[in-house]
DNA sequence: AAATAATAGTTTCATTTGAAACTATTATCA
DNA sequence: TGATAATAGTTTCAAATGAAACTATTATTT
Protein backbone atom coordinates (compact mmCIF):
# COMPACT_ATOMS: atom_id res chain seq x y z
CA UNK A 1 0.00 0.00 0.00
CA UNK A 2 2.34 2.64 -0.81
CA UNK A 3 0.33 5.94 -0.95
CA UNK A 4 -2.26 4.81 1.91
CA UNK A 5 -1.19 8.37 3.84
CA UNK A 6 -1.26 10.35 0.59
CA UNK A 7 -4.60 12.57 -0.72
CA UNK A 8 -7.26 10.76 -2.39
CA UNK A 9 -7.62 11.95 -6.36
CA UNK A 10 -9.73 14.51 -6.10
CA UNK A 11 -9.45 16.22 -2.58
CA UNK A 12 -11.71 18.73 -1.53
CA UNK A 13 -10.52 22.37 -1.54
CA UNK A 14 -12.33 23.97 1.11
CA UNK A 15 -11.09 27.19 0.44
CA UNK A 16 -13.63 26.97 -2.91
CA UNK A 17 -16.29 24.71 -1.65
CA UNK A 18 -19.68 27.05 -1.83
CA UNK A 19 -21.02 26.40 1.53
CA UNK A 20 -17.60 26.92 3.08
CA UNK A 21 -16.96 30.43 1.73
CA UNK A 22 -20.64 31.34 1.93
CA UNK A 23 -20.58 30.44 5.90
CA UNK A 24 -17.07 32.16 6.16
CA UNK A 25 -18.69 35.22 4.37
CA UNK A 26 -21.82 35.54 6.38
CA UNK A 27 -20.04 35.28 9.97
CA UNK A 28 -17.59 37.44 9.32
CA UNK A 29 -20.05 40.05 7.96
CA UNK A 30 -22.57 39.65 10.74
CA UNK A 31 -19.69 39.51 13.22
CA UNK A 32 -18.53 42.82 12.02
CA UNK A 33 -21.73 44.50 12.00
CA UNK A 34 -22.84 43.26 15.38
CA UNK A 35 -19.60 44.47 16.81
CA UNK A 36 -20.41 48.08 15.21
CA UNK A 37 -23.88 48.63 16.27
CA UNK A 38 -24.76 45.48 18.89
CA UNK A 39 -22.12 46.26 21.03
CA UNK A 40 -23.00 50.29 20.70
CA UNK A 41 -26.58 49.23 21.60
CA UNK A 42 -26.74 46.08 23.17
CA UNK A 43 -28.95 44.93 20.79
CA UNK A 44 -28.11 41.32 19.49
CA UNK A 45 -28.35 40.46 16.37
CA UNK A 46 -31.90 38.33 16.19
CA UNK A 47 -33.31 41.52 17.71
CA UNK A 48 -31.97 43.97 15.41
CA UNK A 49 -34.26 41.80 12.93
CA UNK A 50 -36.94 41.95 14.78
CA UNK A 51 -36.55 46.09 15.00
CA UNK A 52 -36.12 46.11 11.03
CA UNK A 53 -39.13 44.29 10.51
CA UNK A 54 -40.99 46.43 12.99
CA UNK A 55 -40.02 49.46 11.41
CA UNK A 56 -40.82 48.14 8.53
CA UNK A 57 -44.62 47.32 9.58
CA UNK A 58 -45.22 48.56 12.83
CA UNK A 59 -48.24 47.16 14.41
CA UNK A 60 -47.57 43.42 13.28
CA UNK A 61 -47.68 40.54 15.31
CA UNK A 62 -44.93 38.18 16.40
CA UNK A 63 -46.28 35.21 13.71
CA UNK A 64 -45.24 37.94 10.86
CA UNK A 65 -41.77 38.85 12.44
CA UNK A 66 -41.15 35.24 12.23
CA UNK A 67 -42.11 35.16 8.64
CA UNK A 68 -40.09 38.41 7.24
CA UNK A 69 -37.27 37.93 9.48
CA UNK A 70 -36.11 34.41 9.04
CA UNK A 71 -36.04 33.66 12.63
CA UNK A 72 -38.23 30.70 14.12
CA UNK A 73 -40.77 31.48 17.13
CA UNK A 74 -38.39 31.10 19.97
CA UNK A 75 -35.70 33.31 18.39
CA UNK A 76 -39.05 36.59 17.73
CA UNK A 77 -40.20 35.53 21.91
CA UNK A 78 -36.57 35.30 22.85
CA UNK A 79 -35.56 38.39 21.37
CA UNK A 80 -39.04 40.52 21.98
CA UNK A 81 -38.41 39.34 25.87
CA UNK A 82 -35.06 41.50 25.47
CA UNK A 83 -36.21 44.68 23.36
CA UNK A 84 -39.60 45.10 25.25
CA UNK A 85 -37.32 44.48 29.14
CA UNK A 86 -35.19 47.55 27.22
CA UNK A 87 -38.08 49.20 27.00
CA UNK A 88 -37.82 49.78 23.27
CA UNK A 89 -40.58 47.73 21.82
CA UNK A 90 -44.36 47.28 23.52
CA UNK A 91 -46.35 44.77 23.62
CA UNK A 92 -50.07 44.61 23.42
CA UNK A 93 -53.14 42.57 22.79
CA UNK A 94 -55.24 42.39 19.75
CA UNK A 95 -58.44 42.76 20.79
CA UNK A 96 -60.17 40.39 18.59
CA UNK A 97 -57.66 37.55 18.93
CA UNK A 98 -56.07 37.53 21.90
CA UNK A 99 -53.50 35.15 20.78
CA UNK A 100 -52.40 37.30 18.67
CA UNK A 101 -49.72 40.49 19.92
CA UNK A 102 -49.25 43.68 18.62
CA UNK A 103 -45.83 45.08 18.35
CA UNK A 104 -44.77 47.98 18.12
CA UNK A 105 -40.98 50.20 19.12
CA UNK A 106 -41.68 52.71 21.99
CA UNK A 107 -40.33 56.15 21.41
CA UNK A 108 -36.91 54.96 22.56
CA UNK A 109 -36.82 52.13 20.04
CA UNK A 110 -37.73 54.55 17.60
CA UNK A 111 -34.79 56.40 17.95
CA UNK A 112 -32.42 53.89 18.32
CA UNK A 113 -33.87 52.68 14.86
CA UNK A 114 -33.98 56.29 13.20
CA UNK A 115 -30.07 56.43 14.14
CA UNK A 116 -29.37 52.98 13.35
CA UNK A 117 -30.92 52.67 9.60
CA UNK A 118 -28.58 55.21 8.03
CA UNK A 119 -25.57 53.22 9.38
CA UNK A 120 -26.52 50.10 8.31
CA UNK A 121 -26.97 51.51 4.82
CA UNK A 122 -23.87 52.76 5.40
CA UNK A 123 -22.29 49.82 6.36
CA UNK A 124 -23.84 47.91 3.42
CA UNK A 125 -22.54 50.02 1.09
CA UNK A 126 -19.00 49.92 2.36
CA UNK A 127 -19.15 46.35 2.07
CA UNK A 128 -20.47 46.80 -1.78
CA UNK A 129 -17.58 49.08 -2.01
CA UNK A 130 -15.49 47.96 -5.03
CA UNK A 131 -18.26 46.46 -6.65
CA UNK A 132 -19.88 48.28 -9.84
CA UNK A 133 -23.33 48.81 -10.41
CA UNK A 134 -23.13 45.76 -13.12
CA UNK A 135 -21.75 43.84 -10.42
CA UNK A 136 -24.08 44.76 -7.69
CA UNK A 137 -26.90 43.69 -9.76
CA UNK A 138 -25.33 40.04 -11.03
CA UNK A 139 -24.75 39.54 -7.22
CA UNK A 140 -28.58 40.42 -7.09
CA UNK A 141 -29.69 37.91 -9.08
CA UNK A 142 -27.14 35.29 -7.84
CA UNK A 143 -28.00 35.20 -4.15
CA UNK A 144 -31.57 35.09 -5.10
CA UNK A 145 -30.78 31.90 -7.53
CA UNK A 146 -28.99 30.54 -4.99
CA UNK A 147 -31.32 31.18 -2.58
CA UNK A 148 -34.21 29.40 -4.69
CA UNK A 149 -31.88 26.24 -5.22
CA UNK A 150 -30.85 26.15 -1.66
CA UNK A 151 -34.38 26.00 -0.34
CA UNK A 152 -35.09 23.31 -2.90
CA UNK A 153 -32.25 20.78 -1.33
CA UNK B 1 -47.76 64.29 16.55
CA UNK B 2 -49.76 62.50 13.68
CA UNK B 3 -47.48 60.01 12.32
CA UNK B 4 -46.16 59.07 15.51
CA UNK B 5 -46.75 54.98 14.61
CA UNK B 6 -46.30 55.05 11.30
CA UNK B 7 -42.66 53.75 9.31
CA UNK B 8 -39.94 55.91 9.33
CA UNK B 9 -38.98 57.76 5.87
CA UNK B 10 -36.65 55.23 4.71
CA UNK B 11 -37.40 52.28 6.64
CA UNK B 12 -34.43 49.25 5.98
CA UNK B 13 -35.69 46.43 3.55
CA UNK B 14 -34.42 43.14 5.92
CA UNK B 15 -34.95 41.30 2.20
CA UNK B 16 -32.80 43.48 0.84
CA UNK B 17 -30.21 43.78 3.07
CA UNK B 18 -26.90 42.56 2.02
CA UNK B 19 -25.72 41.14 5.40
CA UNK B 20 -29.22 39.69 5.92
CA UNK B 21 -29.49 37.93 2.58
CA UNK B 22 -26.14 36.43 3.30
CA UNK B 23 -26.60 35.09 6.45
CA UNK B 24 -29.55 33.41 5.54
CA UNK B 25 -28.62 32.39 2.34
CA UNK B 26 -25.50 30.70 4.43
CA UNK B 27 -28.01 29.02 7.04
CA UNK B 28 -30.22 27.69 4.67
CA UNK B 29 -27.33 25.64 2.27
CA UNK B 30 -25.07 24.74 5.43
CA UNK B 31 -28.48 23.22 7.28
CA UNK B 32 -29.11 21.38 4.28
CA UNK B 33 -25.61 19.76 3.71
CA UNK B 34 -25.35 19.01 7.16
CA UNK B 35 -28.60 17.10 7.07
CA UNK B 36 -27.98 15.40 3.95
CA UNK B 37 -24.76 14.19 4.86
CA UNK B 38 -23.89 14.85 8.78
CA UNK B 39 -27.16 12.89 9.08
CA UNK B 40 -25.99 9.78 7.59
CA UNK B 41 -22.53 9.86 9.23
CA UNK B 42 -23.24 11.45 12.67
CA UNK B 43 -20.69 14.28 11.87
CA UNK B 44 -21.07 17.45 12.31
CA UNK B 45 -20.06 20.80 10.36
CA UNK B 46 -16.75 21.78 12.20
CA UNK B 47 -15.94 17.99 12.24
CA UNK B 48 -16.35 17.95 8.19
CA UNK B 49 -14.77 21.06 7.86
CA UNK B 50 -11.57 19.11 10.05
CA UNK B 51 -11.86 16.13 7.65
CA UNK B 52 -12.16 18.20 4.31
CA UNK B 53 -8.64 20.23 5.76
CA UNK B 54 -7.19 16.60 6.85
CA UNK B 55 -7.77 15.42 3.26
CA UNK B 56 -6.20 18.44 1.63
CA UNK B 57 -3.16 17.94 4.14
CA UNK B 58 -1.85 14.90 6.08
CA UNK B 59 0.14 14.98 8.75
CA UNK B 60 -0.92 18.58 9.49
CA UNK B 61 -1.22 19.90 13.10
CA UNK B 62 -4.64 21.41 14.55
CA UNK B 63 -2.89 24.57 13.84
CA UNK B 64 -2.77 24.15 10.92
CA UNK B 65 -6.52 22.73 10.67
CA UNK B 66 -7.41 26.07 12.48
CA UNK B 67 -5.98 28.17 9.76
CA UNK B 68 -7.29 26.37 7.29
CA UNK B 69 -11.03 25.53 7.93
CA UNK B 70 -12.28 29.09 10.16
CA UNK B 71 -12.46 26.99 12.87
CA UNK B 72 -10.89 28.34 15.94
CA UNK B 73 -8.69 26.59 18.01
CA UNK B 74 -11.28 25.57 20.60
CA UNK B 75 -13.70 24.17 17.42
CA UNK B 76 -11.12 22.01 16.57
CA UNK B 77 -10.11 20.72 19.59
CA UNK B 78 -14.03 19.99 20.53
CA UNK B 79 -14.23 18.51 16.81
CA UNK B 80 -11.33 16.15 17.10
CA UNK B 81 -12.03 14.88 20.14
CA UNK B 82 -15.07 13.09 18.40
CA UNK B 83 -13.61 12.61 15.30
CA UNK B 84 -10.75 10.80 16.82
CA UNK B 85 -13.46 9.16 19.81
CA UNK B 86 -15.59 8.06 16.56
CA UNK B 87 -12.40 6.09 15.42
CA UNK B 88 -12.28 8.58 11.90
CA UNK B 89 -9.19 10.42 12.79
CA UNK B 90 -5.98 9.25 14.79
CA UNK B 91 -3.41 11.91 16.67
CA UNK B 92 0.33 11.23 16.93
CA UNK B 93 2.37 13.25 18.54
CA UNK B 94 5.24 15.21 17.04
CA UNK B 95 8.41 13.90 18.43
CA UNK B 96 10.41 17.30 17.14
CA UNK B 97 8.03 19.15 18.74
CA UNK B 98 5.58 17.79 21.49
CA UNK B 99 3.13 20.80 21.80
CA UNK B 100 2.45 19.66 18.06
CA UNK B 101 -0.10 16.91 17.20
CA UNK B 102 0.08 15.08 14.09
CA UNK B 103 -3.28 14.58 12.76
CA UNK B 104 -4.29 11.93 9.93
CA UNK B 105 -7.51 10.09 9.10
CA UNK B 106 -8.10 6.87 9.59
CA UNK B 107 -8.59 4.01 7.61
CA UNK B 108 -12.16 4.45 8.50
CA UNK B 109 -11.94 7.96 8.28
CA UNK B 110 -10.86 7.65 4.80
CA UNK B 111 -13.41 5.77 3.67
CA UNK B 112 -15.90 8.12 4.76
CA UNK B 113 -14.22 11.25 3.09
CA UNK B 114 -13.76 9.18 -0.24
CA UNK B 115 -17.72 8.52 -0.22
CA UNK B 116 -18.39 12.20 1.01
CA UNK B 117 -16.22 14.17 -1.55
CA UNK B 118 -17.87 13.42 -4.62
CA UNK B 119 -21.49 13.86 -3.02
CA UNK B 120 -20.08 17.34 -1.47
CA UNK B 121 -18.82 18.37 -5.09
CA UNK B 122 -22.41 17.23 -6.51
CA UNK B 123 -24.38 19.29 -3.57
CA UNK B 124 -22.36 22.00 -4.53
CA UNK B 125 -22.58 21.47 -8.04
CA UNK B 126 -26.69 21.06 -7.68
CA UNK B 127 -26.59 24.48 -5.86
CA UNK B 128 -24.92 26.47 -8.74
CA UNK B 129 -27.46 24.99 -11.19
CA UNK B 130 -28.86 27.62 -13.34
CA UNK B 131 -26.30 29.59 -13.19
CA UNK B 132 -23.90 29.71 -16.43
CA UNK B 133 -20.35 29.36 -16.45
CA UNK B 134 -20.12 33.45 -16.48
CA UNK B 135 -22.34 33.35 -13.52
CA UNK B 136 -20.37 31.35 -11.44
CA UNK B 137 -17.35 33.24 -12.16
CA UNK B 138 -18.57 36.40 -11.39
CA UNK B 139 -19.69 34.93 -7.85
CA UNK B 140 -16.35 33.92 -7.57
CA UNK B 141 -15.04 37.21 -8.16
CA UNK B 142 -17.59 39.06 -5.97
CA UNK B 143 -17.68 36.14 -2.96
CA UNK B 144 -13.46 37.14 -2.90
CA UNK B 145 -14.34 40.83 -2.83
CA UNK B 146 -16.79 40.90 -0.29
CA UNK B 147 -14.50 38.50 2.02
CA UNK B 148 -12.23 41.17 1.31
CA UNK B 149 -14.03 44.16 1.98
CA UNK B 150 -15.20 42.56 4.83
CA UNK B 151 -12.37 41.22 6.68
CA UNK B 152 -11.79 45.44 7.20
CA UNK B 153 -14.68 46.09 8.65
C1' DA C 1 20.98 27.99 33.70
C1' DA C 2 16.95 30.32 35.54
C1' DA C 3 13.25 33.23 34.50
C1' DT C 4 10.09 34.85 31.17
C1' DA C 5 7.54 34.60 27.16
C1' DA C 6 5.38 32.28 23.46
C1' DT C 7 2.96 28.35 21.27
C1' DA C 8 -0.16 24.16 21.05
C1' DG C 9 -3.92 22.48 22.69
C1' DT C 10 -7.59 21.50 26.47
C1' DT C 11 -10.92 22.52 30.00
C1' DT C 12 -14.22 25.31 32.32
C1' DC C 13 -18.00 28.20 32.62
C1' DA C 14 -21.41 31.41 30.86
C1' DT C 15 -24.25 32.50 26.99
C1' DT C 16 -26.70 31.17 22.76
C1' DT C 17 -29.27 28.15 20.16
C1' DG C 18 -32.64 24.42 18.93
C1' DA C 19 -36.16 20.91 19.64
C1' DA C 20 -39.84 19.56 22.09
C1' DA C 21 -43.28 20.17 25.44
C1' DC C 22 -46.41 23.36 27.32
C1' DT C 23 -50.32 27.24 28.00
C1' DA C 24 -53.84 29.98 26.20
C1' DT C 25 -56.99 31.13 22.78
C1' DT C 26 -59.67 30.53 18.60
C1' DA C 27 -61.41 27.59 14.75
C1' DT C 28 -63.42 23.37 12.98
C1' DC C 29 -66.07 19.38 12.99
C1' DA C 30 -69.23 15.75 14.64
C1' DT D 1 -72.67 22.20 21.95
C1' DG D 2 -68.81 19.46 23.11
C1' DA D 3 -64.68 17.42 21.33
C1' DT D 4 -60.76 17.96 18.47
C1' DA D 5 -57.60 20.49 16.03
C1' DA D 6 -55.06 24.48 14.89
C1' DT D 7 -52.62 28.86 15.97
C1' DA D 8 -49.83 32.21 18.84
C1' DG D 9 -46.53 32.43 21.82
C1' DT D 10 -43.65 30.83 26.05
C1' DT D 11 -40.91 27.75 28.80
C1' DT D 12 -37.86 24.01 29.56
C1' DC D 13 -34.05 21.25 28.85
C1' DA D 14 -30.12 19.57 26.04
C1' DA D 15 -26.58 20.60 22.81
C1' DA D 16 -23.51 24.06 20.50
C1' DT D 17 -20.63 28.10 20.90
C1' DG D 18 -17.36 31.57 22.72
C1' DA D 19 -14.26 33.77 25.96
C1' DA D 20 -11.11 33.14 29.34
C1' DA D 21 -8.32 30.47 32.24
C1' DC D 22 -5.45 26.52 32.38
C1' DT D 23 -1.54 22.70 31.28
C1' DA D 24 2.34 21.30 28.84
C1' DT D 25 6.11 22.14 26.00
C1' DT D 26 9.51 24.89 23.54
C1' DA D 27 11.85 29.51 22.67
C1' DT D 28 13.90 33.61 24.26
C1' DT D 29 16.09 36.56 27.33
C1' DT D 30 19.15 37.78 31.07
Amino acid sequence: MPNSLTTTDAPLLLQDFLPYRLAVLAKLVGAAFSQAYGERFGISNPQWRVLFALGRKPNCSASHVVQHAALDKVQVSRALAGLIHMGLVARQIDATDRRNSVLNMTAGGREIYDQIVPEALAFEASLKEGLSDAEVHQLDVMLLKLSARASKL
